[in-house]
DNA sequence: GAGTTTGAAACT
DNA sequence: CAGTTTCAAACTC
């Protein structure tokens, strides 16, 4: 026993599953997580044990953690009765809940009659000592270390993987208990399935429900109502999770504004079983982050109406229809997500090297008459990989925007695997990245953020521009200039964000003063077509006709000069044009 | 907080 | 392996 019969096996409990005792290796348990480092609390006579995290914070991680049990001290005191250690109150443990996200309390068995040796006192399961619990005659504890270490061993006999996670991990990677509001689903099943058969697996009876993970084929249950598309389900989300739906808001937000990208949302709910119960697209939704992307749109466009519960036991999948099933109260549009399109941070990247070549063209004119001593060569390379490194990175990073903003937007198209490569693998072909962009990158692991955006103009740019640049002495000024002036123009952009932002934010605003009586979509900052109203209206130009955000970058570089590109630009136009916030870009351009 | 329901674990 | 009992958590009132 001592050593963990390895081996997958089904695991119990979601809550409790990892038992720990004697020293067993085995993996993590499904629903404590840091009970783990409890054990210096006893008088640290417990080895330091890894645990796995909470199952419903973090149910994949099972497998992959091995867990050293404590090793008891064999010093134990064997017939001890002890009625439960009062154990010291809990202290807070890292526990977290399933539904708001929140920290909560580690939890605490009451067992009665199983002197928290069997499978049923969640500690146990766990591999963790009672802790503050309010069992009676609690023998899970440093002084009954024995008949502890005997119970374990008996529970292993009887199943080797008794105290292995009962929920599988999911290809996917991890992803934390946050996600697990509304319908962001944790990946992963349960090795053994439910046999859930009158909890309709809704209810916290049902370990899968209790995991925040969908029933799989593994299931037994009977009319289950814990799968992708259930109405129940999704009733039960939406119905009383307001907390959630706050969360998912947040998350939203954040994956508008690009702060957490792709893959710091949710986790595709991988849809598995429900007999017969095909996933809702099709082949073409292997990709789990279409699933996200899909279970993330019901959860936050749907209401779901909740017809009888009659339903189903032969579940049919639906395709998410916002149209039909309404939408949800709260709506959350970024105040800049209808002026911002992926085109415009494209032509927003080739305005800039457009820029960078116009200016570094100027200033190799001006030092076209001066000759550079072959000496300063090297110094030159120096700076040009410097220049590259930052450009790299500078393109990156936009490029990473892009994707993020397509996505966003444009979930459909969000094709790329999270798991596929991205090391540089994708990366644009033609140009190689340099070590730094690589170093910086090397985190990314989401393949369309180098996928998505094209390359092709922009690095075409670049390219050029480095190659127009004569290397001698002057080449770092030019590069230094080219920077001052891609970096004003940026400035200038975002000023003009900003701008737009605070613009529709006041319009935004005042619109929900007027229509605060009875309108429909209390929580809803825009709708969807907005750019159009927003963006252009907002644009003022000179000439006072609207136009595009970004002029494409081929007119741009006739009319773009290193002192004023693209003058008809209305993100990229000076500042001076247009300052509803002159103040900062004056001291932004001192900064500069 | 007491009683009931539920389903996993344990037992036969 | 199936059926039953035990158990503790989840749930209801």
């Amino acid at each position: 026993m001592e050593q963990g019969e390895g081996g997958d096996f089904p695991p119990k409990k979601v809550q409790s599953d990892t038992a720990g005792t004697a020293a067993v290796t085995s993996d993590i348990p499904p629903k404590k997580l840091a009970r783990q480092l409890d054990f210096t609390a006893f008088g640290g006579a417990s080895a330091a044990v890894v645990l796995p995290e909470h199952p419903q914070s973090q149910p994949q991680a099972q497998a992959q953690h091995p867990v050293t049990m404590p090793v008891a001290p064999q010093t134990t005191h064997p017939s001890v009765r002890v009625v439960k250690p009062e154990s010291p109150r809990s202290r807070p443990r890292p526990n977290i809940d399933v539904k708001d996200g929140t920290p909560k309390k580690q939890k605490q068995c009451n067992c009665k009659h199983s002197r928290c040796l069997k499978l049923y006192c969640e500690c146990f399961a766990s591999g963790i000592y009672c802790d503050g619990c309010n069992c009676v005659n609690c023998h899970n504890n440093v002084e009954n270390e024995a008949a502890r270490r005997e119970a374990v061993e008996v529970t292993l006999e009887r199943n080797p993987n008794a105290f292995r996670p009962k929920i599988a991990s999911s290809p996917h990677g991890a992803r934390d208990s946050r996600e697990e509001s509304g319908e962001a689903l944790v990946l992963g099943k349960h090795n053994k399935g439910c046999h859930c058969k009158k909890s309709g697996c809704l209810k916290k009876y049902c370990e899968c429900f209790q995991a925040n993970i969908l029933c799989s084929e593994n299931c037994k249950c009977m009319d289950c109502k814990n799968f992708e598309g259930s109405e129940e389900r999704q009733a039960l989300f939406h119905g009383d999770h307001a907390n959630s739906m706050a969360y998912i808001q947040q998350a939203a937000n954040a994956a508008i504004t690009g702060a957490i990208g792709s893959s710091g949302f949710g986790s595709p709910p991988v849809s598995k079983k429900r007999k017969g119960q095909e996933l809702f697209y099709g082949p073409t939704s292997k990709d789990p982050s279409l699933h996200r992307l899909v279970q993330f749109q019901q959860a936050s466009l749907t209401k779901a109406s909740v017809t009888t519960s009659s339903l189903s036991s032969a579940p049919v999948s639906r395709v998410p229809n916002s149209a039909a099933s309404g939408t949800s109260k709260f709506t959350y549009r970024s105040l800049l997500a209808d002026i911002i399109q992926p085109q415009d941070l494209k032509e927003l990247c080739s305005v800039l090297v457009v820029v960078s070549e116009e200016a570094a063209r100027t200033f190799a004119d001006k030092r076209n008459v001066v000759e550079k001593p072959a000496e300063e060569q090297v110094e030159t390379s120096r700076a040009s990989s410097t220049q590259d490194r930052l450009q790299s990175q500078k393109e990156s990073d936009i490029e990473k925007a892009v994707a993020d903003d397509c996505s966003s937007r444009n979930q459909a198209d969000k094709l790329g695997p999270d798991d596929s490569s991205s090391d540089g693998g994708d990366v644009p072909k033609g140009r190689p990245m340099s070590p730094g962009t690589l170093a910086l990158m090397c985190d990314e692991q989401d393949t369309m953020f180098m996928a998505a955006a094209s390359p092709n103009v922009l690095m075409g740019h670049s390219c050029n521009t480095s190659s127009q640049l004569p290397y001698g002495q002057g080449i770092t000024e030019a590069y230094a200039e080219q920077e001052r002036i891609i970096l004003t123009k940026f400035r200038d952009c975002l000023n003009r964000l900003i701008t737009f932002g605070e613009i529709k934010e006041t319009k935004c605003s005042s619109q929900s003063r007027t229509e605060s009586g009875g309108q429909n979509e209390p929580f809803s900052n825009g709708p969807a077509n907005a750019r159009t109203d927003t963006g252009n209206q907002q644009v003022p130009v000179s000439n006072g006709v609207s136009k595009p955000p970004f002029p494409p970058a081929t007119k741009m570089s006739q009319t773009v000069t290193p002192a004023a590109a693209s003058p008809n630009n209305t993100l990229l136009s000076k500042p001076s044009t247009h300052t509803e916030n002159g103040d900062i870009n004056l001291k932004t351009e001192k900064e500069l």
